[in-house]
RNA sequence: GGGGGCGUAGCUCAGUUGGUUAGAGCGCCGGCCUGUCACGCCGGAGGCCGCGGGUUCGAGUCCCGUCGCUCCCGCCA
């Protein structure tokens, strides 16, 4: 007999009421004989004529009643005009089912509800689409517009209720730490920085704009130099940016932010903290300490700093064994300041077809060309062996760790194409071959970032996370490319889930983190003022974290979007069809906020 | 901004080389049925094949454009 879903949450005893005193999935073998009320939608009707079953529905489950006439003629009169998603309240007695007609698949199966009378509550129109679908997915928009009958589904129901978990074991752990909930403002200023924002007209001053939060970052830093030196606060957080299946324009953040800390406080709460979460939310396993992985050596083995290590696949660098090649493809990027980049993935039966679509994958994804190869006994199977010479060959065979019949797949392109290219191609390569166990789970910090990277595009430094995050050791502002972040993100199956850093504490070295990403002090002052006026009035050492709650919740139900643990989510092109909006809004509000409508737009 | 996929009944989909009356399952409506549980049986309604143009004797099918949805890249400090 299976149990109630465990995913949902526990159901306390009803106090009797208006409508009921038992919910549907409580109607156990323990309460036979029991003469009770239960309410809830029709989730099925089978009319025999003579007997008329039903299945209720409400957020507990499923119970059948019986419509016998011979118990009410008037409940079976009313259960014969009963439709799907009807809503009803219904009398009855519980008894046991005979043992033929127990239904082993329903946690409510060894009874049913003799109905003695039953109410009508309110009648549904048929909906556009089951509520229970027998035959593949509904489309996402039809059920966004519906949103109301698609959270109905069973599904739905336990991804919301499983959110419900996570964020209550949040709260219950971090209180026990020591932790303050606190909120901060929604209406704040603008940053531009990273995203876009969602900028938010005043009245007050025509021309001028609030902006929705990317992420409390320096309200939780002022939280510090006000002294609560443990906050957190699960927060909506906005950025006006194209969407993905685990991205959306609005979205929830756990944030949290500690003072007197050092990277492994913050790491070692962490780790308690999702151990926790994990364990009421029912997650997987963990053991702790999580593995730490240094960001240069996420690179370098796995191309990416979110590396998936639930399979292998691993890179591998040949620039220096093809330094000298005669072979021009090669030769001419590692001239060119790039890097010979490799993945062995094994012995693999590919046909040719499939190795066009991966060079073409790789050209999509930014690289010139894609060169394979398979290991036929001493020598190589691939268009391009024959530029390279024996010794290269051979020196190529060790540094892959090459057996017979191995695909060896190779980029030669600037490092950050290279490792762009053949990461994300590792991650196809290991989703095609059936590398990845779908019910594993592994998860790593990322630590030792660089602080800044080079924007070639604006031709400036850009901070890697964020321009208040502190440096390792000494910061020395004439070399802002060797400097190292205090910085540290926790990857789930190549995944960012969180990240976060100790923040700089000190005014001047603020100041100094600032210039080096080419904000001046007159900038600095404009824009972050108040925070570094803040900084002046004792600020202990802090640092903090946040997360991506809903993609927590994502990977915990294992939904394939972000859109699945959302109540009332965007679709994937920011809209919502729900309500309808974005929406246009009339003249006078536009005058009253000193703004125009555009000439013409574009019908919704 | 760029690339891929999709758009046929209320829903999920099929539709051959371009061929005459566009199908299936589910749902819906009507009828029968006292042990079903994705109930069953009989009957029925329901289609601007996303939209516009083109090729053709003939277009759901081919071509061009457009709109919508979706996935990915860019972007997301």
């Amino acid at each position: 007999m299976p149990s109630v879903d465990a995913t949902r949450t526990a159901f306390p005893a009803l106090r009797a009421n208006a409508y009921r005193d038992l919910w549907c999935g409580q109607a156990l073998p323990d309460r036979v004989d029991a003469e009770v009320r239960v309410a809830g939608w029709v989730h099925r009707r089978r009319d025999h004529g003579g007997l008329v079953f039903t299945d209720l529905r409400d957020r507990t489950g499923l119970v059948q009643l019986v419509f016998d006439p011979d118990e009410s003629a008037e409940a079976h009169e009313l259960s014969r005009r009963l439709r799907a998603e009807d809503v009803i309240s219904a009398a009855g007695r519980v008894v046991r089912r005979s043992p033929e007609t127990v239904n082993p698949d329903l946690p409510t199966g060894e009874v049913e509800i003799r109905v003695t009378g039953a109410e009508l509550l309110s009648d549904a129109d048929t909906p556009q689409f089951e509520i229970e679908a027998c035959s593949g997915e509904v489309g996402e928009v039809l059920r966004l517009r519906h949103r109301y009958l698609d959270l109905r589904r069973e599904r739905m129901q336990a991804a919301i209720a499983r959110r419900h978990q996570v964020t209550a074991a949040i709260r219950d752990f971090l209180a026990g730490e020591g932790f303050l909930e606190i909120e901060t403002p929604m209406l704040s200023r603008s940053t531009p920085e990273g995203a876009r924002d969602f900028l938010v007209p005043w009245r007050g001053e025509p021309g001028t704009f609030f902006a929705l939060p990317q992420s409390p970052q320096l309200f939780k830093q002022l939280l510090m130099v006000a002294g609560f030196e443990r906050y957190f606060q699960i927060v909506r957080c906005f950025r006006d940016e194209d969407l993905r299946a685990d991205r959306q324009p609005d979205f929830t953040q756990l944030d949290l932010e500690m003072s007197f800390v050092e990277v492994d406080d913050v790491i070692d709460l962490n780790e308690r903290l999702l151990a926790a979460v994990f364990e009421r939310a029912g997650g997987p396993e963990i053991e702790l300490p999580l593995p730490r992985l240094p960001y240069d050596e996420a690179i370098a083995r796995f191309g990416t700093d979110r590396p998936d290590l639930r399979f292998g696949l691993e890179l591998v660098d040949l620039t220096d064994l093809l330094a000298e090649t005669e072979f021009k493809v090669f030769r001419g990027a590692i001239e060119a300041g790039g890097i010979v980049k490799g993945l062995n993935a094994g012995a693999r039966e590919v046909p040719r077809s499939v190795l066009d679509g991966l060079i073409e994958r790789a050209q999509e994804l930014g690289a010139k060309g894609l060169v394979w190869a398979f290991r036929e006994g001493d020598g190589w199977r691939s268009p391009t062996a024959k530029f390279l010479s024996e010794t290269e060959l051979r020196a190529l065979n060790e540094r892959f760790d090459a057996g017979e019949g191995d695909l060896l797949l190779v980029v030669a392109d600037e490092p950050a194409t290279a490792n762009a290219v053949l990461a994300q191609l590792r991650l196809e390569l290991g989703e095609r071959f059936g590398l990845v166990d779908p019910g594993a789970d592994q998860l790593c910090w990322i630590v030792d970032w660089p602080m800044f990277e080079w924007n070639r595009d604006e031709d400036r430094w850009d901070p890697l996370h964020h321009p208040f995050t502190g440096p390792a050791g000494e910061f020395d502002p004439e070399r802002p490319g060797e400097a190292r972040a205090l910085a540290y993100d926790v990857v789930w199956n190549g995944q960012e889930m969180g990240g976060g850093s100790i923040r700089i504490s000190d005014r001047e070295l603020q100041l100094q983190a600032l210039a080096a990403i080419g904000i001046g002090p007159e900038e600095a002052q404009e824009r972050f003022g108040f925070l570094l006026e803040a900084l002046r009035y004792g600020a202990p050492p802090h640092g903090g974290i946040a997360y991506g709650v809903d993609r927590i919740v994502q990977r915990l139900v294992r939904a394939d979007s972000i859109r699945d643990v959302i109540a009332f989510p965007k679709s994937a092109s920011g809209a919502d069809p729900l309500t309808g909006a974005p929406s246009a809004v009339d003249e006078a509000q536009l005058r009253e906020l000193g703004l125009r409508a555009p000439a013409a737009r574009p019908a919704r």
